[in-house]
DNA sequence: GAGTGGTCTAGACCACTCG
DNA sequence: GAGTGGTCTAGACCACTCA
């Protein structure tokens, strides 16, 4: 009857919004579900599959598919590197080294990195600029046994996220959010008052296992904001 | 010969940070692919979905499927109520409403739910307790037009976000992350000195089309932090 | 052991977009 | 018009988990 999965699927979500099948119930079988829409049994199983990617039920073999009540919400974000925010706002985007040296792995480096303490690491501090404001101060440590080649790279040339992506792409991440208070250090590159706001964004990567850099993205409090929506958004195509 | 999407998607990734295929260039087609792989064209198909899926290529009719170079990373976020980020840190929650009162829409409040200034809402204030401690300040708007058993309900006796998950399930939602000062307000409440960094998160959510509540939720700043990876994660099973 | 979802296959048609 | 990805179908086998 009616064709495709994407319509399959919103037909699935009516039902359960009209709380047809309530929070904890099992929902029909594949085979049942195909035989209603007369359809085949792969598309109504993509269709639930996407219901299960946003978590709004739960498959298991055997069991059934379980509609679940505590829903947390499975929301998707993009991260951009900074020239890339900037631009898309239309902005003009400027890099500033503030520094570069190759260091020992603190304990704190050390723990994020998953390397041993006084393992070498090249540390870089940059601030980029949106049409001449601070937008985002950022702290870097890339570990030198993933990444040997940056121990010479002269990052005043390149941001290291950008260098990076060049040189390992494809990594893994892991990403904290937090406010905290500016530190004398962070408060004068963003030119605020210490103990003003601000947003930090600290992000891990690893390439195939192994840990490739730490960075700590400062962004002036009030003047930044991340976005994003929940569910389906599927690239077009 | 090598069966599974999971496995071909693999060796594709691999064939990918090898530099086999370097950004802006066009993978080989799917049927190619799939006979250089041994299986059938679906599999392939599906295990290139999923990288399009992570923002990895981008893929057009007739073009092929390009490889991106300004990866921007798709990362997913899953975000609880919070008794339930409370519950799973092994702390126990508590609930205190602070008030509730029929209002209309302010202009801003008007703007983020799409309704007309004056227009009737609900507005709850509450806080959420991690061992007696402050976790979460919230402040919520609910749309009475579209929900407006919420006039009559009693919010001290349950957290708005509970009580909507249960009257409007699988709503659709937009986030926005941002660091800010406390006003006196938000101060009292969290126990933090004015102007204290506090981590502000606001949820509109949506329902077939209709705009269903807008909250705003403060976190104290340092005490406060949202943790996630990018890339597959999908669901067990 | 039996029933469910997970996945693969081969073949087919459609939709979009390029030249 | 032609070539690519997008999707559907019917049938099949496997893997997990429950009774």
């Amino acid at each position: 009857m009616s064709t495709g999965y994407r319509e399959i699927k919103q037909l699935l979500l009516a039902r359960l919004r009209s709380g047809e099948w309530p929070a904890g119930s099992i929902m029909p079988r594949e085979v049942q579900l195909a035989e209603e829409y007369g359809c085949a049994r792969v598309t109504v199983n993509r269709a639930i599959r996407e219901l299960a990617d946003e978590g709004i039920v739960r498959r298991q073999r055997r069991r059934g598919t379980e509609v679940l009540g505590d829903r947390s919400r499975r929301a998707r974000l993009t991260i951009r590197q900074a020239r890339q925010q900037i631009e898309a706002q239309g902005q003009t985007y400027d890099y500033r080294c503030l520094g570069q040296r190759s260091i020992a792995a603190t304990r704190q480096a050390a723990t994020r990195l998953g390397v041993a303490v006084g393992a070498p690491l090249r540390f870089i501090a940059g601030l980029h600029q949106a049409d001449s404001q601070a937008f985002q101060y950022e702290q870097r440590w890339i570990n030198l046994r993933s990444v040997p080649e940056a121990a010479d790279f002269d990052f005043s040339a390149m941001p290291p996220g950008e260098w990076l992506m060049q040189v390992k792409p494809l990594t893994e991440a892991e990403h904290r959010l937090r406010a905290t208070g500016a530190s004398a250090d962070v408060a004068r590159h963003l030119h605020q008052p210490p103990g003003a706001p601000v947003f930090v964004m600290e992000r891990c990567t690893w390439w195939q296992g192994q840990s490739v850099t730490w960075a700590r993205l400062y962004h002036p409090g009030d003047a930044f904001e991340l976005l994003f929506r929940d569910g389906e958004e599927r690239p077009s195509g």
